[in-house]
RNA sequence: GCCCCUGUGGCGGAAUUGGUAGACGCGCUGGAUUCAAAAUCCAGUUCCUUCGGGAGUGGGGGUUCGAUUCCCCCCGGGGGUACCA
């Protein structure tokens, strides 16, 4: 028989469809491991090389769980809403529920070939009714909680309406988006639109209106981590603030339970620091400013109330609440001209001109409540409106950005800090002695500030605080593609809840997907939609992308429920995600939303765990190799020309566009000498025809390809860079093929041994053929000539050795998670066999099981040709016998004062004396030593001996 | 700027708690087989060398009998984040 990948891969895939061999059951006897990729987004370009190697990855580990024991739950999804569907519709008319339908099937049968062991059935989709009734209900669930800061969790909203009949607001201490203070008659005698808006401010899922990264080109607004360098994520498109009335998830309420959580999880710490990071845990005193002539105070925060006595002027943000108050007539215009000048100003510019200062005095002065003197008030565009109270004190001594501020603004500067025991300590640092401050002279800062916020909390201006940089989640979009919110409005717009009965509340079909007037999402259109029989009116926004994918991994537990999000049972049993593989572009979106939402329905007791993923590797990405040709941007005579890439570089004066060539066409790709020959340049022209006729240039002549002459040895040299896969730079390298050409085991095996999963790399095919060889020598140990040549002899003690040393480094291996040695292991394994000619049953039976999670297919067939009758998958892992792996002696190296001299086989019973007098008597030692005197021998057993002279 | 990661042959990458640096694979060189090529097999492959050896894990210093591994400084590459008060 011949290794023929392409009949045993459909045999075994028919086979595990047909017998469930991958079906998981809720099997409460054995121990349960939970092993998750991340879903992916079904987009139009079908998955690329890149994609299965996380996936591959879980594959190969929850095989190697399922034959330890472990009852193994391993799911695949889809996260289907989303934006390039909706903007593919756009463009083309296709219904995003057609293209996505289509997408699926094509990411699966892409799955399929690669043989992955996903329990099918527990499969889920965001888009699907079925699913988003849950994602619906838990949205109600937020909208039906608040945070009490003191119990540490949610509670229902009931609680406190209970609270405020009873005592009004205090005594509250609940998370909220603006403080109220009331009494129980104030209370009770609000009015039910007025009793909503209080409530409003406190519950998880909220309405407020605020400013959002406003996406004119998507027509939507965005979530702070969907917008990269003031540009959309998805399109690039530029992003601007804009007040708007929006749904808001309370995720600040859980900043403190999202940091301590960390140290709940197997993270690693670079994934952990991007967390903290984005939360932006920050601890300091929150102070009031009186305003001269005003009744109005302006409330601060800070971590440096230590240098309060240099404090000499107050900045507010543009868009503070204040700002119109406290200008004076005399600076109107001035404040509304720079107002104006800041709000043309999109989110782009203003990151990219950071360095420069721009502000404006308002006219009013606050008392600096420690020195009792007048600080003017202006504002300015670094103070951000969102970050603290949007109102700072100035310390220009002691802060980069005060100073730059005062410097050019004249502005009064004290020093307050005295470093100088400090040489090379920069402002920013938090050392030195206080100086012109009164109490607080001589006091070191770390001490001052204690001293400070004691004195504050004193003077009953303000309190000791911690302050968060995260911000509430954004949850509207103004998109047809997503999930419809389960709210309608009565007349005085009060948002009411839909019953769970009446959930789904399905997203109406609609043919026109362009977004509706007013920056309203295209269901606004749809009015017997929107409107209700009962007279309500829908909420005509949809939720964004996270909202589906902050749950999914608990839905796996019990896919198909429709009285739950999943049982009772199947969570207890399931209870968390053991193991959670995907890339970094999820490290603080989908993450921190997941763990926000997990952490909500822990509280609620409907999850029995305080985290949802318990360990997780960040996979790094394949890249692809990108080559380019230099385009001279001037055309001579008409004609296109290309320059070769050390021409281009010595004439950097021209102007060159970059032009992306089909890698397949270059000669050396990814090298310093790739290049198109004559035959490349052919192909090149062929595919472009645009630039048909165009003239090359390298440093020898020129050459147009009407002259094509294939037997010339004209190379045109390309750029050539690592980077993204994808369409636009014609290197995409699809699955698909390789599996064609090599076997789906030889690619995810060649895969695994690329290297460390966590690390980037580029593709390249052309070391693919060592793993095909690997698995044709394998295949080799049990066939030759086309006969079946496995023997029943017994195996001599190398053998089991080579046998019993690669079980143990394999299984060791893939608890570490590091796949590429247990490839290699193989390879030597199977190299030790070979030249032993080894085909004995005994040694290669638990060889093929212990191969089996690397290469599924064609270790199932040697399993069946090895007589047995029930999948491989079923089959107990090989363990390792140390037996098998003792030896009489070991070769130890000897150095002389470090330096290797000799070697030598010393028994493994020696002892200590035995060894050292055996490494003393070598003659090659000897010799090295040479009359000086041996200070000291050091053994290290199993390793090596140094003698010291 | 700050935070995190990273630097080993021509290339991808191995190397246990500090203990023979370069496993395994690609590529390359030579040989066998072949009419020839592919495929396959065998041998070699860090660099220098006067063939005794010597140098060597981005550079410099330190700890140690011994450092790719630990510590300090510097340089390069990647990622995250940024008027965050």
């Amino acid at each position: 028989m011949d290794y023929n990948t392409a009949e045993i891969e459909s045999k075994w895939k028919k086979y595990w469809e047909e017998n469930d061999t991958y079906k998981v059951t809720n099997d409460t006897s054995k121990p349960k491991f939970y092993v998750l990729d991340m879903f992916p987004y079904p987009s139009g370009a079908g998955l690329h090389v890149g994609h299965p190697l996380g996936y591959i990855a879980t594959d190969i580990f929850a095989r190697y769980k399922r034959q330890n024991g472990f009852n193994v739950l391993h799911p695949m999804g889809y996260d289907a809403f989303g934006l390039p569907a909706e903007q593919y519709a756009i463009e083309t008319g296709v219904h995003p529920a057609k293209s996505t339908h289509d997408n699926i099937a094509r990411y699966r049968a892409q799955l399929d070939n690669i043989g992955f062991n996903y329990d099918w059935s527990r499969s889920v989709k965001t888009c699907d009714p079925g699913y988003y009734k849950w994602t619906q209900w838990i949205f109600l669930q937020l909208f039906d909680h608040f945070y009490n800061n003191d119990s540490e969790q949610a509670e229902p909203i009931e609680n406190l309406v209970q609270i405020f009949t009873a005592h009004g607001s205090k005594g509250v201490n609940a998370a909220n988006s603006q403080e109220y203070a009331f009494c129980a008659e104030d209370w009770n005698g609000y009015s039910p639109k007025e009793k909503n808006d209080v409530l409003m401010n406190y519950r998880l899922a909220y309405q407020k209106v605020g400013y959002v990264n406003w996406c004119e080109a998507l027509g939507t607004v965005l979530a702070n981590d969907e917008v990269k360098d003031g540009v959309s994520e998805r399109g690039g498109h530029p992003v601007e603030k804009k007040a708007m009335k929006q749904w808001s998830l309370r995720i600040t309420a859980y900043a403190e339970r999202l940091l301590s959580g960390l140290d709940l999880v197997e993270w690693s710490d670079a994934l952990k620091a991007m967390q903290r990071n984005w939360i932006g845990k920050s601890e300091g005193a929150q102070l009031f400013f009186e305003i001269e002539n005003s009744a109005e105070k302006i409330e601060v925060f800070t971590t440096r109330p230590d240098t309060i006595f240099g404090a000499t002027y107050m900045v507010l943000a543009p868009e503070h609440d204040l700002v119109s108050e406290l200008t004076t007539e005399e600076q109107k215009e001035k404040i509304e001209t720079y107002i104006n000048y800041v709000n043309s100003r999109s989110e782009r510019e203003r990151m990219a001109e950071v360095k420069e200062v721009t502000g404006e005095f308002t006219g009013s002065y606050a008392i600096n409540p420690f020195t009792n003197t007048r600080i003017p008030i202006w504002i300015g565009e670094y103070v951000l409106k969102d970050y603290g109270t949007g109102a700072i004190m100035a310390v220009p001594s002691d802060d980069d950005r005060d100073k730059a501020f005062a410097e050019k603004f004249g502005l009064e500067i004290i020093d307050v800090v005295d470093k100088s025991d400090y040489p090379g300590a920069t402002l920013k640092d938090k050392v030195g002695k206080i100086i012109n401050s009164d109490f607080m002279n001589g006091m070191e800062v770390k001490e001052a500030i204690q001293a400070a916020i004691q004195k504050i909390v004193v003077k009953e201006i303000g309190k000791r605080t911690v302050n968060y940089k995260l911000r509430d989640a954004n949850y509207s979009r103004q998109r047809y593609w997503g999930e419809p919110f389960p709210i309608k409005y009565d007349k005085d717009g009060v948002a009411v809840a839909m019953e769970l009965n009446d959930l789904p509340l399905e997203l109406p079909d609609l043919d026109d997907f362009a977004p509706a007037s007013g920056g309203k999402s295209p269901l606004a259109r749809n009015t017997t939609w929107i409107n209700t029989e009962e007279g309500y009116t829908r909420e005509s926004d949809t939720m964004p992308g996270f909202a589906g994918s902050s749950w999914y991994f608990l839905r796996y537990m019990d896919a198909h429920n429709d009285k739950e999000f999943a049982s009772k049972e199947s969570l207890d049993y399931w209870q968390d995600v053991d193991l959670y593989v995907g890339g970094t572009e999820h490290a603080v979106g989908h993450l921190m939303y997941s763990r926000f939402w997990h952490k909500f329905l822990f509280d609620k007791g409907l999850v029995p765990t305080r985290e949802p993923f318990k360990k997780l590797i960040n996979q790094g990405m394949i890249q692809g190799v990108i080559e380019f040709l230099y385009l001279q941007k001037e055309k001579e005579n008409d004609q296109n020309v290309f320059v070769s890439a050390d021409v281009a570089k010595n004439n950097p004066d021209n102007d060159y566009a970059l032009i992306p060539v089909h890698v397949d066409f270059v000669s050396n790709y990814g090298s310093p000498e790739s290049h198109l020959d004559a035959d490349g340049i052919q192909k090149f022209v062929d595919w472009r025809t645009d630039y048909a006729g165009a003239k090359f240039i390298n440093s020898t002549g020129t050459y147009t390809h009407e002259s094509t002459d294939s037997s010339t040895d004209f190379k045109i040299l390309t750029k050539s860079e690592v980077g993204k896969m994808s369409k636009r730079y014609f290197n995409v390298v699809n699955p698909d093929d390789m599996v064609a050409q090599y076997g789906a085991d030889c690619f995810r095996m060649y895969e695994m041994f690329l290297g460390p999963i966590e690390q980037s790399k580029p593709w390249d095919t052309n070391g693919i053929d060592g793993v095909s060889k690997f698995l044709r020598k394998f295949w080799g140990l049990f066939y030759a000539d086309q006969q079946w040549i496995v023997n029943e002899d017994q195996a001599s003690a190398e053998e089991m050795k080579a046998l019993h040393s690669t079980i143990k480094k394999v299984s060791e291996d893939i608890e570490k998670f590091s796949f590429n040695t247990c490839v290699s292991a193989f390879m030597v394994c199977v190299n030790e066999l070979r030249s032993q000619k080894c085909s004995k049953k005994v040694v290669l039976t638990p060889l093929v099981q212990l191969l089996a999670p690397f290469a599924p297919f064609l270790c199932e067939e040697l399993w069946h040709e090895l007589g047995n009758d029930s999948s491989v998958h079923h089959s107990q892992f090989p363990q390792y016998n140390e037996e098998y792996l003792k030896e009489d002696s070991i070769e130890y190296p000897v150095s002389v004062n470090g330096k290797k001299r000799a070697s030598v086989m010393i028994p493994t019973d020696a002892t200590k004396e035995e060894a050292e007098a055996i490494a003393l008597a070598l003659e090659n030692v000897k010799k090295w030593i040479d009359g000086k005197e041996v200070r000291k021998v050091i053994f290290v057993p199993r390793r090596m001996i140094n003698i010291v002279v």
